[in-house]
DNA sequence: TACCGGGACTTTTTT
DNA sequence: AGTCCCGGTA
């Protein structure tokens, strides 16, 4: 069995070891460069003969590539999963990597879980110690581990859209007093603001004039109210998104102190907590760096800048010197349009030995470990590390949320010593089908021009436009059509799509698909978690786990009868240290909020109906409090004792299809059912990209046995997937591109490669419709044209239609 | 004064 | 489905 195999192969017949040692300079990482071909008898050649099989040449090539920063440019069906998932495999079937030394990341755990599973498959039950998962939950589970480093207890909760949005809420109106009654910008674009500031690592003022001029003269206000957004969410040991990115980079990135990054001034980045010392925070960043030796990254194209410096620290990280202290804040004033490109960022050489490596103890219920000793062993005799980045530039289309191209273009450039592999056959399309999709982009930037070429054999037809009348119409089409290729073509459901640019361009189908029994499933959407009955119940367990957690107290209080915003500041009021924010539930007497909140002199200063709510909420949560002490109760126990013993009853009286609310609740406690700790529990609901209870239920592995269901998703939703038969529905101008882009050219091609995305989904069968009239809310008919992106392709690759009912 | 219910408006894409 | 604003009510 190959698995065992791997186990006792000794080190020193790695191939490519031993012989030359691999050079260390300033920055720079040499490795000799090894072929295959001398390499007759060793294992690595036994696994070139063994995955011929499996991959065609330029795979191949990638997937045994030697280690060290290598590029896989894979367009789109061109195996690019395939790639990865074997890399993974020869890795450690090959090169004998530890699989717990090895990091994947993947733009969905689902496929982080997928790939690891046919790694499991090649490789054996080993390949599960392989850490996957989106660079979010990555970096929950170290900040897990280590965030008390960075003033954080380890049972922060973190904030998704809709929590993060209420606490930016709190800021504007902290701040906001002045500048409320003018057009501030709203919560929401507050919020875009702040993620594209950390995210892009830009400026304030640079990004105000870059994207927001009109914003400018709020400069000041905005500020303040970014660093109240920052500064509370610390306070309330709340974490969003971008957070669990940037302190992950804070725990490998020595030089850069503050959660803003430096970004909104020293205000804005609170010191390190006391005791924590710079040498703890390097011990950290040696452990986790010499913990995880290989990563891999999937959809490297849309990684922003903070995931990309991540990648790059995790890579170099232990070669890296650790900086003086000092130099953060001179680095964070410097912080500006040219800091962005650290690439060369000097960085000296470390003298990488085990001595001195610091292992603070970790607990088990965690996938990581401490470092055993062969880890150390590996650390201090083997420096051989990995990086292996898997993208397309032409599929990069998440840009409004950070991300950035350019990392996957200078890739090249950065890691000067890397490989680069091209992956440009297609495996999924017709030849039809390709063209189209080459042509759209041919039409575009010249820099994002790409060539598939396809090995399938000729569809039997053109890829389709269907100009419908409006929007029902459309959406009897998408049914009609989907109903006849089950009949006639023998399609499962399961094997076909309705794909769009927005979400609002789906309901019509989904009535259509509804009143014809046609089942299908939404990716997108209205997420699972959030809503308003999911939070409720949620709200109670939060505050159990996180008692800091101010959006949770809010949420909580206000289901309360009679009690209302005002009754809620002041209760929040009372709920506060001495030191006027959330204090740090260790250093307080009296046991942080909830035990402020459980004593007398809290609920009880209310009056009237709000006071009795008030202390039948206090009562509730003693009982709960004093059980979860006494031993621990699992996530699920305590979610049905609140549901049962509290929230149904307010469930009952405030929504009249509480009924169907009621079953989401129950298939949450079965979800939390699958969950030992509370704090895994809750950070898997903020980071779960699933969609609907069932999804969760089934996670995913339950495949309806036959039929299935059609997938109704938006296009980003869909990028990675594929079906053999897609509909694009809504390719007007003003929905793809959309409306919102018209001002920016450069928004406006990533429409375009959105629309390349969409197309490329199809193998076989690919149907594209648009109204073209459509009303407005207040009755205007609007006449639409097709996508400016189809309408003069040269040499027009796709049939066109109006349809006609027959 | 604080809270509640009804009506208008919202949404580009997501971890 | 959620949020904001407004006028009515405890």
């Amino acid at each position: 069995m190959l698995s065992s195999d791997i186990e006792e192969r000794p080190d020193e017949e790695r191939p490519g070891e031993g012989h030359e040692a691999p050079q260390r300079s300033a920055g720079r990482y040499k490795l000799p460069r090894r072929g295959g071909a001398d390499e007759a008898g060793s294992l690595h050649a036994q696994w070139r003969e063994r995955l011929k099989d499996s991959l065609n040449q330029q795979q191949l090539e990638a997937v045994t590539a030697p280690a060290g920063p290598v590029l896989v440019l894979a367009g789109a069906g061109s195996g690019k999963t395939r790639v990865i998932t074997y890399r993974v495999a020869f890795l450690v079937g090959a090169m004998g990597v530890r699989p717990q030394q090895i990091l994947l990341t993947t733009f969905t755990n689902k496929a982080a879980r997928s790939m690891l599973d046919r790694v499991e498959q090649v490789v054996g039950d080993s390949a599960r110690a392989v850490t996957g998962g989106t660079f979010h939950h990555v970096a929950n589970l170290l900040l897990r581990r280590h965030c008390e480093l960075l003033g954080y207890d380890r049972n922060f909760t973190i904030l998704d859209d809709s929590d993060s949005r209420a606490v930016m809420k709190l800021s504007r109106n902290e701040v906001g007093q002045v500048s409320v009654e003018k057009a501030f910008p709203s919560e929401r674009l507050l919020q875009d603001i702040a993620s594209a500031v950390v995210n892009t690592h830009t400026p304030l003022d640079r990004l105000l004039t870059r994207r927001y001029p009109h914003l400018m003269e709020f400069h000041d206000s905005i500020q303040r109210v970014l660093i109240d957004y920052q500064l509370r969410k610390a306070g309330a040991n709340q974490m969003d998104y971008d957070d669990l990115l940037v302190n992950l980079l804070r725990l490998l990135a020595p030089e850069l102190h503050g959660a803003s990054a430096g970004l909104l001034g020293p205000e804005a980045d609170a010191p390190l907590p006391p005791g924590v010392a710079q040498r703890d925070l390097d011990a950290v960043r040696r452990e986790i760096c010499g913990r995880y030796t290989h990563i891999l990254v999937d959809e490297y194209q849309d990684v922003n800048h903070v995931q990309a410096e991540i990648v790059r620290r995790l890579y170099l990280g232990e070669s890296l010197s650790a900086e003086p202290s000092d130099v953060g804040s001179r680095k964070s004033e410097l912080a500006g349009p040219d800091s962005t490109d650290t690439a060369d960022g000097g960085f000296v050489d470390l003298d990488v030995s085990a001595s001195g490596f610091n292992t603070p103890q970790l607990s088990a219920d965690s996938d990581l470990r401490p470092p055993t000793s062969d880890d150390l062993r590996l650390l201090s005799t083997d420096s051989t590390r990995g990086l292996f980045v898997v993208g397309d530039d032409a599929q990069s289309i998440y840009s409004f949320r950070g991300a950035d191209y350019n990392n996957i273009r200078s890739f090249p450039d950065r890691f000067t010593d890397g490989h680069v592999f091209k992956l440009e056959i297609n495996y999924r399309s017709t030849p039809q089908v390709l063209e189209l999709a080459n042509a759209i982009l041919q039409d575009g930037d010249p820099l994002f021009r790409k060539t598939l070429r396809p090995v399938k054999p000729a569809g039997a037809e053109r890829p389709l436009l269907l100009a419908c009348r409006d929007g029902g119409e459309q959406a009897e089409f998408v049914a009609e059509q989907i109903l006849s290729l089950r009949e006639d073509a023998g399609l499962k459901l399961h094997e076909m799509a309705v794909l769009y640019r927005a979400h609002n361009n789906r309901l019509e189908v989904e009535l259509e698909l509804t009143k014809r029994r046609i089942p299908f499933v939404v990716r997108g959407g209205l997420r699972f978690f959030e809503q308003a009955h999911i939070k409720d119940l949620l709200s109670y367990v939060v505050v159990m786990a996180n008692s800091r957690d101010e959006i949770a107290w809010q949420r909580m209080l206000g289901m309360i009868n009679r009690v209302g915003p005002k009754t809620i500041a002041d209760v929040l009021v009372k709920l506060r240290g001495p030191r006027g924010r959330f204090g740090r539930t260790e250093d307080d007497e009296y046991g942080g909020p909830l035990g402020r909140f459980t004593m007398n002199g809290v609920a009880d200063s209310a009056r009237g109906q709000a006071k009795t709510g008030l202390m039948e909420l206090r009562d509730f949560l003693r009982g709960l409090r004093d059980e979860q002490l006494a031993g621990t109760l699992p996530a699920s126990d305590l979610l049905r004792r609140v549901l049962t013993e509290r929230y149904h009853a307010y469930l009952e009286v405030t929504y009249d299809n509480w009924r169907q609310r009621l079953e989401d609740l129950e298939q949450l406690i079965v979800f939390a059912s699958r969950f030992d700790s509370l704090a895994g529990f809750l950070s898997e609901i903020g980071l779960s990209g699933s969609f609907t209870g069932q999804e969760i239920i089934d996670s995913g592995d339950v495949d309806d046995p036959e039929e299935g269901a059609v997938t109704l998703s938006t296009i980003h939703q869909s990028k990675g997937l594929e079906w053999r038969s897609v509909f694009v529905i809504s390719v007007q101008d003003d929905v793809i591109p959309h409306r919102m882009t018209r001002a920016n050219p450069e928004e406006e091609d990533e429409e375009r490669r959105l629309l390349y995305v969409a197309v490329t989904r199809a193998e076989e069968m690919l149907f594209m419709s648009y109204p073209q009239v459509t009303e407005t809310r207040d009755f205007q008919r609007i006449i639409n044209r097709v996508s400016r992106f189809l309408h003069d392709l040269p040499g027009k690759p796709y049939d066109e239609a109006v349809l006609e009912w027959g």
